[in-house]
DNA sequence: GTCTATACTTTGATAGAC
DNA sequence: GTCTATCAAAGTATAGAC
């Protein structure tokens, strides 16, 4: 539904400086608002007056609420790829990637929360974003299983090893470590608890 | 904020059989309506239509909203805690019972996310719920913990276990691929995939 | 215990001036 | 591109009759 609401393969945007800037602006307080409140949870109005603009201002740069949330997962999408893709992680190898993004994300407090909010409500059947979210899991998890698949290949993981079944297990470690670092940071050493599981993931599937 | 506040120690409540009744059904209409929306995104409206009953008889039983939620998590509360001290499971058994825990949720889709959904929105700063959610994880995890050392100290746990890591890492994985399943039921399953995990982390972890 | 009626607030969105 | 003004809708909560 809302998945690729604007595709990622238009012509550039072509925007003065300034409605770049506005539109950056605005993306960045949303994030930072819906992890506050949620996407349900916040208004415009907040969002507005957070980046100096009345309501209606904002409302130029996005037609809708749903516009707006649309970008911010684009945005994300973005940001994630970028940064996965940078990394080049092959085959076990994966493992130390995520490994560095769990530490990453520690300092990315607003994205994450936002996510974990979003990513929450969206199981709500008729949520805007549950369709990006459904999706995005699947990817996420083929991604992964097809890097576990390439270490089998090369030898560095047990050929027995369930790929799709771990990434899954990965994944779902992530999220819900998360969940318990936002909401009791002190208690919670996210990217300590992680690589603790990763650790003895890699002693059972390594060959 | 919200815990306790209707505390578990009070003279049993004396009311109507008619009384008690709609008390409940409410109840059990709110678990799916805010698993269907959330907490901010249903309205009272909708639950009282749901039992047959208009907005102002609703707000009769429960004088807020918020005392409305406070109700649906200490209903959470006491079936959990029901059925875990029900199976009485002792030492590293604590796995098979949460692997049987796991696959009863499966059973429970309007509460299971519910929960998530209040999970994630939990984690907003404001969030009514936010105390109690993260009270609820530090005993969850507190529980696990000490089951764990019970398992160390009868010589079925590998003494350099790390049982407060191994904890939190259990209930992530257990809320990570909840939110996984509710997003996706037919492509992740859920119970054999907590089910290769713990089993996994038995061999790791067994003397 | 339940209803109708209503007060009050907030929200998303539109129209149109500048 | 941004604002003011405004709308219509929806939400929580209260008052008071039955």
């Amino acid at each position: 539904m809302i998945v690729n609401s604007t595709p990622e393969g238009s012509a550039p945007r072509r925007r003065s400086a300034r409605g770049e800037a506005a539109r950056e602006r605005i993306l960045h307080a949303a994030v930072e608002a819906f992890a506050k409140d949620g996407y349900q949870g916040c208004s415009l109005a907040r969002i507005a007056s957070e980046v100096g603009l009345s309501q209606a201002g904002l409302l130029h740069h996005f037609p809708t609420k749903e516009d707006l949330l649309a970008a911010v997962l684009e945005e994300r999408d973005r940001l994630d790829t970028r940064r996965f893709l940078a990394d080049g992680a092959e085959g076990i190898e994966i493992l130390t990637a995520l490994e560095k993004l769990v530490e990453y994300n520690t300092y990315l407090t607003g994205m994450v929360q936002s996510f974990t909010v979003l990513a929450g409500e969206s199981t709500a059947d008729l949520h805007p974003a549950r369709d990006w979210f459904q999706s995005r899991y699947e990817t996420v998890r083929t991604m992964i299983a097809a890097e576990l698949r390439k270490g089998v290949e090369r030898g560095e993981i047990h050929p027995d090893t369930d790929c799709t079944a771990i990434a899954a297990e990965i994944v779902a470690t992530i999220d819900g470590l998360q969940l318990q670092w936002l909401l009791d940071p002190k208690k919670v050493d996210m990217p300590t608890l992680f690589r603790n599981y990763t650790t003895r993931l890699r002693t059972a599937i390594s060959t």
